[in-house]
DNA sequence: GTAGGGTTAG
């Protein structure tokens, strides 16, 4: 017999309670939810439609609904049940959602597919799948049978898991053995994978072979691809993509055209961010809080900070409230062009406007000062978040950590990661490219080389990143021999070398007098198909010139402008250098060299 | 009543 307080209930309450009771200050105040004895069946009813939509605004409310729910005699058909799990999915409550989902079993509350598929989509977001594969023999020990809906989600899990093979191995069974007939979203669920792992040709075969065998794709199918398109910044591709949904009678939707916004963006092409925006207002698509945070991101990439000023203004004229993402892009807008005092100022808006800073938040603006070398703010802000309610991540330590580096403060850095681990953060990859990074710049290069050893021994080493710090590393520290060595071996480790790990290279050669080894990797990298960047070419003008081939350094100077390069400002100056200061001691070749440069630049 | 796509930082 239920009681008032069942155990789950007091489970959850003493288990999940205390992250979860914070009221959300971006919420509008609502009266408070209490479902009381006088609560009628058909409130509570309407309740749970209400809430399966949109989620609880706490814990608190999902177990008081709990509890009502328990004392109704008869029991409640099976779909309230239903909604009550997926309203927790809703809340992002998915553990919570798992132990009300035992607690049916439990209690005997009957269930159906549907429940069984609510409880797998809450274990697949969680850190394992295990318990997702027991519950679908569970479906079959019970005598249910698994629906397209259940594969779909089990396939999805699988992919956002990083274990595509696993899921292209269950798709292919269920075909085989003809379990399911795949559906638009069991397609698109794949084809999304395909494009996350950089497949997208293999999406659009996949794209093609759906509409063969008769399953029509919607714009959800077509996003997916057009927003790989997009990264992979094949951005026309992607628009021709757009006619063929129309001349499709698939009509794009704001999430199509925000995901195109973001290529064009990226692809800085700003001249068709207008006309996209005319056509969706045209389509009757009116701009969400995401195509706005797309446009203030972009003018903030471009050192615009009005621009998006501006933008924030139209969206609150245009009642499309901004967002704490709105206020923490244009912070970072600002921090980005050193202007950390109005970041700050940023953050106290965005607290005046009732929108809570988050950990992202304090992380941008330490980030700012710690490029700023004002690391004592950064710390200083390191120890406001508890303050605030918030949890400094790995990320806000590693900034700090890579900001004392910069600073030589290495004594700093050793109590920041005690302090990092004693918090209960995990290093991660990124920690250790920089903890690496750091010994390097501080000159510990034999602590930097054992930890890059235990690093391989753990196997976190297999990272092109790691190899290209330390190759640095090295070749800053004059030890040539031993760079070349590590980078010798990339090809063989399966790691393929980028254009800052040749360019570091390249750099280490010139600084030698190895000016020919220098042109051969330089070549070797063209060869590769890795394109070299304005840094590969001002490097190895560098090198020219420091190996005084000046003959040599004329042509890569002429092939950096055919590229649209420019020099830099070291070597800019390193040209001025060569102008030799007393006339009788001229090198007319140098002499030549200098002023035919400077007519370049100029 | 359950499944699939888009925005910020080291």
């Amino acid at each position: 017999m239920p009681q008032s307080v069942s155990p789950c209930s007091l489970l959850l309450h003493s288990h999940f309670l205390p992250f979860s009771t914070k009221p959300n200050p971006n919420s509008q105040p609502k009266p408070p939810f209490i479902p009381s004895p006088s609560t009628t069946h058909p409130e509570l009813q309407q309740l749970l439609y209400h809430k399966s939509k949109v989620g609880f605004d706490n814990l608190h409310d999902a177990l008081l609904v709990f509890d009502k729910m328990l004392q109704i005699k008869p029991l409640l058909p099976v779909i309230k049940f239903n909604q009550l799990l997926t309203a927790l999915v809703r809340t992002k409550e998915y553990s919570v959602a798992i132990s009300m989902f035992r607690e049916f079993r439990l209690l005997s509350i009957p269930v159906d597919i549907v429940t069984f598929n609510t409880a797998i989509h809450s274990t697949c977001h969680l850190s394992t799948l295990d318990y997702a594969f027991s519950l679908l023999a569970g479906i079959i020990k019970s005598g249910w049978v698994p629906d397209v809906v259940t594969y779909n989600t089990l396939i999805k899990g699988l992919l956002s898991h990083d274990r595509p093979l696993e899921a292209e191995h269950l798709f292919k069974k269920l075909i085989i053995y003809k379990e399911i007939q795949p559906n638009v979203v069991t397609y698109s669920t794949i084809i999304d994978g395909l494009c996350k792992t950089s497949n997208t040709s293999m999406a659009l075969k996949l794209l093609r072979k759906m509409e063969k065998l008769g399953c029509k794709p919607d714009a959800i199918t077509y996003t997916s691809i057009i927003d790989s398109l997009c990264k992979e910044r094949r951005v026309d591709h992607a628009l021709d993509l757009v006619s063929v949904m129309s001349v499709k009678g698939i009509p794009p939707n704001v999430i199509t055209y925000n995901t195109l916004l973001q290529g064009l963006c990226s692809s800085s092409r700003w001249e068709d961010v207008e006309p996209l925006l005319s056509e969706m207002g045209a389509q009757k698509i009116p701009p969400d809080l995401h195509t706005y945070n797309i446009l203030v991101d972009a003018h903030c990439k471009e050192g615009r900070t009005i621009d998006a000023q501006d933008v924030i203004e139209i969206m609150i004229k245009k009642s499309v409230p901004p967002d704490v993402i709105t206020y923490n892009t244009l912070m970072d807008g600002f921090c980005l062009t050193g202007k950390t005092d109005r970041a700050l100022e940023v953050l106290n808006t965005m607290r005046n406007n009732g929108i809570a800073p988050n950990c992202y938040s304090f992380n941008i603006l330490i980030n700012g000062y710690c490029k700023r070398q004002e690391l004592d703010k950064a710390i200083n802000l390191l120890r406001q978040m508890p303050v605030e309610g918030i949890k400094a991540d790995v990320q806000t330590y590693s900034t700090i950590v890579h900001g004392l580096f910069q600073m030589g403060r290495h004594n700093d850095v050793h109590n920041l990661l005690h302090e990092m681990l004693k918090k209960g953060n995990k290093p991660d990859i990124v920690t250790c490219r920089i903890l690496l990074d750091g010994l390097c710049k501080n000159r510990y290069m034999d602590e930097a080389i054992s930890f890059f050893r235990m690093m391989e021994c753990k196997g976190i080493a297999h990272d092109i990143q790691i190899h290209t710090i330390l190759i640095d590393g090295l070749c800053k520290n004059r030890k040539l021999d031993e760079a070349r060595n590590i980078f010798d071996k990339l090809a063989s480790r399966g790691l393929q070398p980028n254009v800052k790990t040749y360019t570091t290279m390249i750099q280490g050669f010139c600084q030698e007098g190895l000016f020919e080894e220098a042109k051969i990797l330089l070549s070797e990298m063209e060869t590769s198909g890795c394109l070299p960047n304005d840094v590969t070419y001002n490097t190895i003008i560098r090198g020219s010139l420091l190996n005084k081939r000046y003959e040599e350094a004329v042509v890569l100077i002429e092939n950096m402008r055919a590229h649209n390069y420019k020099a830099d400002a070291s070597t800019t100056s390193m040209v001025v250098e060569l102008f030799p200061k007393e006339q009788e001691e001229q090198d007319p070749a140098v002499l030549a060299f200098c002023k035919w440069f400077l007519q370049q630049v100029l």
